[in-house]
Formats: structure tokens, C-alpha cells, sequence
DNA sequence: TAGATTGTTAATCGATTAACAATC
DNA sequence: TAGATTGTTAATCGATTAACAATC
């Protein structure tokens, strides 16, 4: 249908307007004018109805947006209508507790297995799914078609790991170890770097503090 | 000294300067230019000089960068030459892995407390801390001058709590919660949201598959 | 119909890139 | 000194905001 690129800019404030929309309609409103909604999340009306108008219209004229009709959209294009199947690679602390904690199922990201390179821990199991050692991780991916694989292992070793995945049909990684993964362009990758997160909150609250005092 | 305010799209980039420029001087390489520094990061020469300028002059004309001096500038920019004090509020699944997994105390995060409100975990520990009950936080924070909060609790209660943490003096907050705190502009606060992480990914990967057939 | 609000074009603002003079 | 590379100004590009005509 179309072709043209819609900046990341737009893509990284989706979910944040599929979770107002869902929140709204969980209280039960029906229509929301871009006007109402800019008031509630702190974004120009402009911004909001041009960040949709890259979809097309979801709005009417005078009327504004159905509630619940823009949230399916939004999860629409969000690829939430379809199911993902999930690996995660690396049974750490963070690993484990991603496979407890985030709740993928609900947003139709099927969580099929979990793998590590230490003896001591296969068979443990987390979430009724036994960790699995990461030589298996090449036949499982082509077998069980999975499309997201999820880092969570040391930088040092992500590298080769990320290769594997790739050589096996992955689509995306979700990568938490803190390098930059060197993968084809075909490949999506999204980043989560803890540590630069954390030294950004630094950075500002530092600067504040210098910010009372000049 | 300086007043002019710097664009957070310059301090997102920092962290990922400072982690090439610590692998560089752990390799052992003294100067590097803009240019060979933008081969390595697929960023532009350019905009590596426009935001090292944004800070005033690290480098030197006709020579380049020398790596060691930068990082270190870098890491000041950044705040860590100083040590911050940090709890973590929440010892469930994610909690306790960031506890475990983070390495806070490498770069002067000096992890002083958990708290919880399940009177199942109060004295378990947790990385030799053994987890605190919530009353106990506002005592806590005042006593311990703690700067920052790790906030990873249910979304429906991270509001209350963050009132109470802005009450007793926190300076920060690195929330996990998904939800956008409603706190006073004067206290930082950086969101890791993962599941709108996640749905930029699925996006990506569906436009990417989109993108083969039209 | 009149009022409201979208969709969309135009204007502005800010961030990135290019160019080059300053200088080590 | 000549060559290299920064610091910085100017040009470009893209993203945000404003304005308003289309239309429900």
C-alpha cells in the first residue's frame, strides 16, 4: 500500500498512545478529541493528528477519535494483532526475571524456551519451561519458528551468539547486553542499555543541581 | 559557568561515546581523531565534534582526541566522579535481578537499601541486603541521603510511592513502572519502559516483512 | 445549518551535516 | 613550515507546531 518511511520519532511514541488509549478505554470512553488528549498526555494536538495521519485517518471531522477504534489500529500497526514467538538467551538474573516477569503473553508474544551455556542450570525451570543448553538453540529456532530472541547474556559473547541466531531465521533481537550487535540491516534490533539509561538520570540530576547555583 | 541548555538528544548520545572511548583505553590506544572515532561508531565526524563542543574544547587541532583525557571528561559530564545513593524499591522478579545484575557499584552507584510491602520477603536478602519493609522508605531516604530510587513496583502504586520518595528528598527516579510519574519538575526521572521497548521492535520487524512484498 | 474537529499544507524550530578558517 | 584536525559558522535536512480549508 505505501511505501514511504515513517521516522522512528513517530514509531517510539505508539505504544505510549496504545497505553492512554487502552486506559481510556478501560474507563469506558468512547470518542476523544486530539484536543482532550493532548491535555491528557502533555503532547501539542498537532503532533498527535499528525503522528496519526501517517496511518491515514483514523478520526472524523468534527466528531474526533473512537476510543476503541484507534487502540486496535494502533495495535494494529504495532504488530500486536499477530503472535511473535519469543526465546530468551541467557538464564541470569535478568534473564529469569524477564521470563517472569513481563507478561508476553498478553500482547501475543509466545514465550517458547530459555537457554544457557551453564550444566548446573538445565532442566531448572522457570515459568514451567525448562532452561535449555544453548547448543540446541540453532535446531529450535528453525523448528519452532521463532522470530524474537531476547540477549540477555554477557557483551562478550553476544556477538556470536547474535550470529547464530541470525544464520537460523531470527527476525528481531530485543538485546540487553551492552554492545552494539553487528547483524545484517535485514535484522531488527532494539537496544535496552541499562547502564546508559541510568547514567542519563546522572547527567540530568547533576545538571539541576548545578542549574540552582549559576 | 554555563547556562545554555543541552539538548537531551546530545546527552542520549554521551553514554555510548564514553562506553567506545573506555573500550578504546582498555585496548590501549592514546589519541583518536573525530574521523577514524566515526568509522567505529557509524556516527558522523561532524556531529561527534558539535557534541564534545557542546561541553567546550577536548581536543586538540592538527592531533585529535587524546582517548584517556575524553573519557574521563566524558564520565565527569556524566556524573560519575561522584557516588550516588540508590535503593530499589519493589523485590519482585525484576527487582531483585537488577539488584543481582546491575554493577552499580562500579560506576559510584552505592546500592544502600530494598524495600518491600510483602511481609514474605521482609529479611530475605538479597545481594547481603536483606529486603526492608516500605514503612521503613521515608525514614530510609532522609537518614541515608538517598539520591536515587529504582521504582520497579506495580504501575497502580508507583504514584503514592513516588510522592512519598519526592517527600523525604529524592533527587531521582529510574522508573521501571509503567506508568508516567506525575512528580515536580526538579526531580529527574528516566523511564525504562519495556513492553513499548518490545512493541518498537515487533513494529520494525512487521515493516520490514511489509516492506518485501510491495 | 452552525459548530466542531479532523486532515493537511505552510511556517517555524531544532538538530544534523558540510565547509572552512583557526591553530596545533 | 606543511599537514592534519579541531572548533565553529553556515547550509541543509527533518521534525514539530501553527493555521486553516475540508467535512462530518
Amino acid at each position: 500500500m505505501e511505501n514511504k518511511e515513517i521516522s522512528q520519532a513517530v514509531i517510539s511514541r505508539l505504544p505510549r498512545y496504545f497505553r492512554y488509549l487502552g486506559e481510556l478505554k478501560d474507563e469506558g470512553i468512547e470518542r476523544i478529541s486530539s484536543q482532550e488528549l493532548s491535555a491528557i498526555m502533555d503532547v501539542t494536538a498537532s503532533q498527535i493528528r499528525q503522528d496519526f495521519n501517517n496511518f491515514g485517518g483514523f478520526g472524523q471531522q468534527g466528531y474526533g477519535y473512537k476510543v476503541e477504534y484507534l487502540y486496535e489500529e494502533i495495535g494494529k500497526i504495532l504488530g500486536l494483532d499477530r503472535t511473535h514467538n519469543l526465546i530468551i538467551i541467557g538464564a541470569g538474573n535478568l534473564g529469569q526475571a524477564l521470563a517472569n516477569y513481563m507478561n508476553f503473553e498478553r500482547r501475543g508474544f509466545l514465550f517458547q524456551g530459555i537457554f544457557d551455556n551453564n550444566p548446573n542450570l538445565y532442566g531448572k525451570k522457570i515459568r514451567d519451561m525448562e532452561i535449555r543448553p544453548m547448543e540446541e538453540m540453532e535446531n529450535f529456532v528453525r523448528e519452532h519458528n521463532i522470530d524474537i530472541a531476547v540477549l540477555t547474556i554477557p557483551k562478550t559473547s553476544a556477538d556470536a551468539v547474535a550470529r547464530r541466531l541470525v544464520d537460523n531465521g531470527i527476525k528481531g533481537i530485543w538485546n540487553f547486553a551492552h554492545v552494539d550487535l553487528d547483524v545484517p540491516k535485514s535484522i531488527q534490533v532494539e537496544n535496552v542499555h541499562l547502564s546508559d539509561s541510568l547514567m542519563k538520570l546522572t547527567y540530568n540530576i547533576n545538571r539541576f543541581e548545578q542549574g540552582c547555583y549559576s
